[in-house]
DNA sequence: CGACACGTTGATCTACATCAATGGTGGTGG
DNA sequence: CCACCACCATTGATGTAGATCAACGTGTCG
């Protein structure tokens, strides 16, 4: 991880929740870098404040057991990371890993706080982010009950579309293993696999190596349901 | 649904969140009462407003497929009902229904932005309130990824015994169906059964009709991990 | 060139859903 | 008051999705 200058203009908050924002971030003028696969916070640590994504791609996770975890969203440009920590409890409930290089403007605790205190419309929005956040996980929460691996992991390739877009050639925009499409899902890697070539087959999807390209969405949003 | 004069002595927001609120909820001066059984509100209603319930007993549920729904989470006196409505959608995204008479107070939808707009602290409490319901959430929904169905019925029972706490016998203080438990763990009315017998052979739980006491709550937790 | 990790595939094994049969209970009408 | 029916509780039998295990192939790095 390493310090750099804060990329202002691109700030999620200053572009599309309060304009003061800008200023504030102006006076940090700081961000962050994280490198592929380095951790951004973990389970478990002392929440030190809060991280708005620039650019890059993070995954959100937390361990169930030893050696299988379980990935809760996935996050990109744009999002926040860390606000679980909110709530009360003084240490985080899920760790962040960079899935690529990421840069994410860091905001203390305290700096928040006043912000929150001081701010009705960031608090109001950030109400209102919350809120479907809550929408998400309790669809999500449903998908993982009720719907065959399949369903499942069609669902995970249509949101791993939406959260990081495609690249200049078609594909899913980030670069992701079979292991962690697992996780999200809720399966194990040999599923996975043995299902994207049934993917595959039935013209779906395309795979080049670990990057996915999504043929027919309209038939992946038919498996969800 | 009958409209009552509203208990302003027990609203959760007067006891636990903002002393203005009592005057608010005064002006209002009214309740509503659900029998048994009945809507308080359907997936895909128009959003009127928000619910706090004095006394009673709620599940929130979604529809799967016909005839199978999953019950997200259970309420009870203190808790607020339609809030995930706020979230841009004028939809309810979710049904609620109550478990035994429901005593509850109703507040539009507009009332409740004009408040959320001039009061700063009832903003904050009730983003705080979304953070730790997100955080349920997500322990939820790891659990149904990857935990077995005894582990998740345990985790029911646990549930259940929290939000409703016990009655003077000792029993889980609401009455519920074997199906409603089903629907929460994620699994089917037949396995509830069996893994009921299997839990009061194991001494861990004793049922009277569909009253249920928990006995060895310990070993429960163990099964939850 | 060997070795070691990781991708890939087939073979088994089990938890749980589904289906079907039986037993109980309450409600209704004769 | 009893008999019948309809509906839910309970239990056993069967089927299957998908986890787990194990073997084999392939790329990569020393």
């Amino acid at each position: 991880m390493q310090d750099v200058l804060c990329d202002v203009t691109s700030c999620f908050l200053c572009t599309n929740c309060i304009p003061e924002w800008r200023e504030i971030i102006a006076m940090k003028k700081q961000t962050r870098l994280f490198k592929k696969n380095e951790s951004i916070f973990s389970e478990g640590d002392d929440v030190k404040g809060i991280y708005f994504i620039y650019s890059g791609a993070v995954k959100i996770h937390k361990q169930w057991s030893d050696e299988k975890d379980m990935i809760i969203r996935f996050s990109s440009a744009g999002d926040i990371l860390g606000h679980r920590g909110l709530g009360g409890a003084n240490k985080y409930p899920v760790s962040a890993t960079a899935l690529d290089t990421t840069k994410a403007c860091f905001i203390t605790n305290q700096f928040l706080e006043t912000l929150l205190r001081s701010n009705h419309d960031l608090t109001y929005k950030l109400m209102h982010f919350y809120a479907s956040e809550l929408q998400k996980a309790e669809q999500r929460m449903r998908n993982l009950a009720h719907m065959d691996v399949k369903g499942r992991i069609a669902e995970t390739l249509l949101d791993l579309k939406k959260v990081f877009g495609l690249n200049d050639d078609g594909f899913i925009g980030v670069v992701i293993t079979r292991q962690d499409i697992a996780s999200y899902a809720g399966t194990t890697y040999e599923t996975v696999f043995k299902l994207f070539n049934d993917l595959t087959s039935e013209g779906v999807i395309v795979t080049e190596g670990k990057s996915i390209r999504v043929i027919n969405e309209e038939k992946l949003r038919k498996m969800v349901g």
